[in-house]
DNA sequence: CGACAATGCGTGTTTAAACATCTATTGTGA
DNA sequence: TCACAATAGATGTTTAAACACGCATTGTCG
């Protein structure tokens, strides 16, 4: 008997065990998603890395956030923040000024282009999320947040 | 109230939706095991990515696969199989023969170094599996494994 | 049979990820 | 106070991801 998860990668042996099981479910179902969003993403010239910093930006507002904040604040943590931040400066969706008390630090801000660009992106993925995410119940949703989060924290 | 992904995000807004959330913690989740799995593999000098295929060649047996059919199994598909198999051939793990009935298929098959050493792997892999998924319940992990497949088919 | 589409794979090129290293600034303790 | 560690950020470099395009072989249909 083979799971639905051995066909769609056509495997001929059974897992190995359930947390392997578990491990490809989990990969295979975010990469799938992950992937979709980004062609959801692709008219909009944005990528799925670069909407998550200006979301991360607008939820800091006038503040701002220095470099490191952004990295921390991250779903998936990049490696190389600046230049990151640095091509969505070339977009003119952030702007980065070094003026504060700390010469070290350098405060990022979502700009007045950027959050209009994030509004329409935001409807974007709304139905990106309707469509790809809706056909759960409101108590299958819930379970699955809740499992996910247990399975983040080991012990 | 805070959720403790959010609070692990620093997240200053709730999420605008469940479906958001879900998302959020799909791939917040699959983020961190993958970055855990890389760095129990990077002793091995390999990737997980390079495991995948490794394991994929393993199923396939005497008979090989070409290199589309390598795409087709892999749990994150990639566009540049080629050079992936490239990489790996220079490492000796796999080797590729243009030797069938049509003369455009290239069969890889893993090698008898490839399966040694997918062999020694395979031990890191269970035991990273068990110290950073083996904390739920076997009902749990059912649970996980039937709502993430839920998920990924719509309607 | 012969033109042409389809398939399988390879190659070229651009961009970003990944890792190490470096500079500037600030904190700390003898 | 002054050496030195720690922190924040930038930079250099290598590698792989991503995308488009090209070549060879096979299938198909007039």
């Amino acid at each position: 008997m083979q799971t639905e998860l051995q066909a769609e990668l056509k495997q001929t042996r059974p897992f190995r065990s359930p947390l392997e099981e578990l491990f490809v479910s989990l990969q295979r179902t975010a990469a799938v998603f992950e992937h979709s969003l980004e062609c959801a993403l692709k008219p909009s010239g944005i990528t799925a890395t670069q909407y998550n910093v200006l979301r991360i930006l607008r939820g800091a507002g006038d503040a701002g956030l220095c470099r490191s904040e952004v990295g921390e604040r991250m779903v998936r943590r990049v490696p190389d923040v600046t230049r990151l931040l640095d091509r969505l400066e070339d977009t003119g969706y952030i702007a980065r000024a070094r003026g504060g008390d700390d010469r070290r630090y350098v405060t990022t801000r979502i700009t007045p282009a950027g959050l209009e660009a994030l509004t329409s992106i935001d409807a974007v993925v709304d139905g990106f999320l309707r469509t790809h995410l809706g056909h759960l119940t409101e108590e299958q949703t819930r379970t699955l947040v809740d499992l996910l989060s247990v399975l983040r924290h080991t012990r």
